[in-house]
DNA sequence: AATTACATGTTGCATTTGCAACAAAAATAA
DNA sequence: TTATTTTTGTTGCAAATGCAACATGTAATT
């Protein structure tokens, strides 16, 4: 779990006139629906309410990248960089999941009476922004597929709060998130399991600091 | 120019009173000289008033990447991702520069007077470093030297609203920015130039769209 | 239960990239 | 001006990565 959510220094009460204020409609979607096409005009967030899914790219080449994934109570939206206009963004649904829509416009414009609430729920959107793109930097900014997952997995340990971790994404999507190719993902996945740097019991993997730090 | 700077939004005299009630010295460095050594710890934030910067980061391995630049009217400071402790980070003059500094805890605090102030500079703050990080992403997440600088290409003509671009970056920098290695990126530049994919007279660049969308 | 779709695991081979090393040019400092 | 540092430009070679293709296993659907 982040330790920052949508709602982090909201009581009840403030998260319940936020939904009343600003959240329109709820929809289901079902494994592989498109949720959002997104586009510069895109003017809406969505709050998962259950389910998980994931903010695609694919680039004139065809090549597929995960941008960001979103599990329950995470909010996606707009990305803010100038997208190119050969490439398509879009949410995709990797599970069935439920979503409430939020109005970017009516986040953005204060409101007459209480307007922290605004303000508190966008900054908090930000910041989880934020610190999910520079995480996700931190990782690309890394030259070699190795060094590419140790990172990830440093995260998802500090994330958690300890040294075992399970993975969010199948290894498909994860070679989709670090922006390589799967085959060599898995060859050097191999290597590391080999080489003892990664454990594995069942679905919970540990990374071995001694193996790999310098 | 970005669109976006930290005092959109601000008038004049809002500008002065945050100067008057959130800003500390200013300092002069030389070229070459680190602003700050960046920890969790880090609360200031720095205003470069003249000059420029680069956020630098040295990995484990001595992999130096160059995670940001600074230009006038631009703001640095935190990073918000858990950094990696055997990683380091840093400001670095790229020239002679004078920054003014921020103290973060000011800035987060809501003052008991007019706090709207505070808000919308933390906003601003936020969109322009989420704006670059989602620039940076859209970039790393590129698989080919060529794709990643033709990306980052893309950007600056689109930053300037122009065809024509001028590198903000030396070419060595821009191999640390793009996290690739530099003789691998000239020899690609090369490759581009004779395929006329790259125009350039004098410092100004243009990419000749026909050459390379599919 | 059978069929389909999807995820994992694996390999050979071509291409790309990184590394190391050096020369030349340009910028900066003494 | 001269010396020193930094940047640019270049190359051979080794290593890493991507691509294509296929086998197997697992989950989802009919």
């Amino acid at each position: 779990m982040s330790k920052y959510s949508p709602f982090t220094n909201l009581n009840p009460l403030e998260i319940s006139e936020i939904r009343h204020c600003m959240f329109s409609e709820t929809r289901i979607y079902k494994k592989g629906d498109i949720i959002i096409q997104m586009t510069d005009k895109s003017d809406v967030l969505g709050l998962v309410e259950s389910g998980t899914a994931h903010l695609v790219r694919i680039d004139v080449n065809g090549n597929k990248s995960i941008m960001d994934y979103y599990e329950v109570g995470d909010i996606f939206g707009k990305r803010l960089s100038p997208q190119s206009s050969y490439d398509m963004y879009y949410i995709k649904a990797k599970e069935k999941c439920r979503i409430t829509f939020i109005n970017l416009i009516k986040l953005l414009s204060r409101c007459d009476n209480n307007c922290t609430k605004h303000t508190v729920l966008l900054n908090n959107l930000l910041f989880i922004t934020l610190e999910k793109s520079q995480m996700h930097l931190d990782i690309l900014s890394q030259r070699t597929i190795r060094q590419k997952l140790i990172t990830y997995f440093e995260h998802l340990c500090t994330r958690n709060d300890s040294d075992l971790f399970s993975l969010p994404l199948s290894l498909s999507d994860l070679a989709d998130y670090l922006s390589v190719d799967r085959s060599a993902m898995m060859r050097e996945i191999k290597k590391m399991k080999t080489e003892e740097i990664i454990l594995q019991t069942a679905d919970k993997f540990s990374l071995n600091k001694n193996r790999y730090s310098i």
